[in-house]
DNA sequence: AAGCTTACCAACCGCTAGAAC
DNA sequence: TGTTCTAGCGGTTGGTAAGCT
């Protein structure tokens, strides 16, 4: 399944290797993975190869572990409403795959990403529009109010909407900013919700400007900040209709973290365009960091098929019964034959 | 049944940012 | 202040499975 195949390769040259195996990840090594962040928790993952024998770079192992070992990921195909948040943040933020994660509980940027470049991405080759309409409509009509979910909390200059964004002639959706707002009730459930709260954003953000030392010569001008670019020169990546990018917030979060709190600009309103997942577990998850609150691993015994339970906080996730266990390989449809104890 | 095409997705690579020294 | 190390992000690759002819 990965690049090199067959399982026994060893990396070559380049990228640091020093005879650091590549490939498809064994059993055995999720073993040695798993096992050594249970007891050092997630970080310096350099530390692995030193301490288990593991012929992984680190690189490899926060991979194999944020998207395949970790508690609480889940797997199996998008929902609708997980495919209709994917839709809403990609057009907001565009190609910020750890940020449209950290909105889908469970879900890895991987994940999402494979997810919009094949599925998506088949639209696109088909003729068809990128986003329903009703989506497109909901981010025209954002953008057109100059609301921009990923300021900074100082209101620093790495975020804005630069003005020649804001309006698409080109986009059917799109609305001049000066557009008021249609009355209440022509819109979709999420815009009615969200609308007088985003207004207050906007107010906000323009007070945020002005401390910032930003000069409001009048209200129709927009603020100057200046534009994020983004390295690859892909512009965030946006292949859709007409929506254009979005300048995104200069602070990231780890695509493992699911803490998605109002603390700071953007959370609150990234809840509002969300239209807040409440039905979505959307705490942080405390498994990831402190090793002695993780749950039990539960894994599946590959002869028998019986589950087996180990460790402490055995069935805290018990309400996630669509998620694949630690060490589960629904792609492989494999499961660990080992236990912990 | 065999060959071909397409979709899926795990894993890699290059790059960047922040922390530590 | 500059360098090195580490972690993380996004793009890309390529093996496998599924579907099609």
């Amino acid at each position: 399944m990965a690049r090199s195949g067959g399982g026994g390769l060893v990396e070559g040259g380049g990228g640091g290797g020093g005879g650091l195996k590549k490939g498809p990840w064994t059993q055995a090594e999720d073993k040695l993975l798993v096992d050594h962040v249970r007891r050092h928790g997630e970080g310096n993952w350099n530390a692995v190869r030193r301490e288990t024998g593991l012929q992984r770079c680190g690189k490899s192992c926060r991979l194999r572990w944020a998207n395949h070992l970790r508690p609480n990921l889940r797997k199996g195909p998008f929902s609708p409403e997980e495919e209709r948040q994917i839709l809403r943040l990609h057009g907001l933020i565009g190609n910020k795959w750890a940020r449209i994660s950290s909105h889908l509980p469970g879900r890895t940027d991987n994940e999402i990403k494979n997810y919009w470049n094949t599925r998506l991405k088949r639209r696109q080759r088909a003729g068809l529009p990128l986003y329903p309409p009703d989506i497109e409509r909901e981010i025209a009509l954002l953008r057109a109010q100059n609301i921009n979910p990923f300021a900074d909390a100082d209101g620093s200059a790495s975020v804005s909407l630069p003005p020649p964004l804001l309006y698409d002639a080109g986009n059917p959706f799109a609305l001049p900013p000066a557009v008021p707002l249609p009355p209440s009730g022509s819109h979709s459930p999420l815009i009615n919700q969200s609308y007088p709260l985003l207004n207050q954003m906007q107010g906000m953000q323009q007070q945020v400007f002005h401390l910032a030392g930003g000069h409001h010569q009048s209200p129709q001008q927009q603020p100057v900040f200046h534009h994020h670019q983004q390295h690859d020169g892909g512009g965030g990546g946006f292949v859709s209709s007409g929506l254009p990018p979005l300048p995104t917030r200069a602070h990231e979060l780890p695509s493992n973290q699911f803490d998605t709190s109002s603390s700071g600009s953007g959370g609150l309103l990234e809840s509002l365009l969300l239209g807040d997942d409440h039905h979505l577990p959307r705490q942080h998850n405390p498994t990831m960091v402190k090793v002695n609150s993780m749950p039990a691993f539960t894994y599946r015994d590959a002869g028998s098929r019986q589950t087996v339970h180990g460790g402490a906080g055995a069935g805290s996730d018990s309400d996630e019964a669509s998620h694949c266990q630690p060490g589960e390989d629904i792609h492989h449809s494999a499961k660990w034959n080992f236990t912990f104890d």
